[in-house]
DNA sequence: AAAATAATATACTAAAATACTATAGATTCA
DNA sequence: TGAATCTATAGTATTTTAGTATATTATTTT
């Protein structure tokens, strides 16, 4: 019932391109320093969110990647989902013939509803909600390896 | 951020002894085989349950399992956070020292309340709330294996 | 043109968690 | 006594998680 670091990194990584929105694209070098995540685990992490669209590059010399959208569009819900291949408690919640137990099953309303619960939260915060929660220069300050 | 076939089977082995509440103990194998579950599972899944006091027990021939408590008294979350070993979607939603990156995280408000969210509803059920849901009767009529 | 930088693609691996299974022993009832 | 049932402990196969490693492609700077 645990996020992987997958969902976990991969929120950091998309709020640290929400930090630099439209700013040009960043390495994900410089991202991994900052995150404290290895580089090549990011570059794994970023390519479903590329795929999904959330994400775009440029590559090269003074290449990086960017946010395809405006981080109030992005929120943590969609992320989760897009990395934790779903947002469901169980596989029956999505898909009920899944379960050959389906037509009695007591228990699949349970996890439905807990799953919607967590669903709705989730899909109501967006990176720009999550920028405003936190002191933004913070982050500026720490460019000591950003070549700017 | 699935849950684990304990605390789904877990769920289903309470929700059984509820069905058959203050009727004597039941055998795991006799609940083995109405919810087609290992009986040698159910017995590792039934010890934290037993160590939590949820459920009490009967050794020896025509021994068996029931209820420590009334089903109206005993919620999903609960259980799935005795098996799952808590209800939280990261570590940090309990701990959040755990982390050294707490001080200036962001995105630990958001599990923290997704969290939330999800323990909200959880603990808002009861096994009482979920047998009336069902039709207790279809269960009752499956006892070609108990030997009441 | 060459060198440096950064993304992309593919494959590999160690460790942990999951989902069981096996064996032996203790307890109770008939 | 013997069958049934819970209890305790250990073992194991599979899957998932959390990364690493290597080589390639694309772009910019020198």
């Amino acid at each position: 019932m645990k996020l992987s670091t997958r969902s976990r990194y991969g929120t950091r990584l998309m709020l640290d391109m929400a930090q630099h929105y439209m700013k040009g694209p960043i390495q994900l070098g410089t991202i991994a320093k900052r995150q404290n995540i290895p580089v090549k685990y990011l570059e794994q992490i970023i390519i479903p969110l590329k795929k999904a669209q959330y994400v775009k590059s440029v590559r090269g010399n003074k290449g990086g990647h960017y946010l395809a959208r405006p981080p109030e569009e992005i929120t943590v819900g969609e992320i989760v989902a897009i990395l934790e291949g779903g947002l469901r408690l169980t596989k029956c919640t999505d898909e009920p013939d899944a379960c050959k137990r389906h037509e009695d099953c007591l228990t699949r309303a349970v996890w439905k509803q807990a799953t919607d619960a967590m669903h709705e939260k989730l899909n109501s915060i967006t990176l720009s909600d999550l920028l405003k929660t936190g002191d933004p220069c913070e982050y500026e300050m720490d460019t000591e390896d950003n070549p700017t």
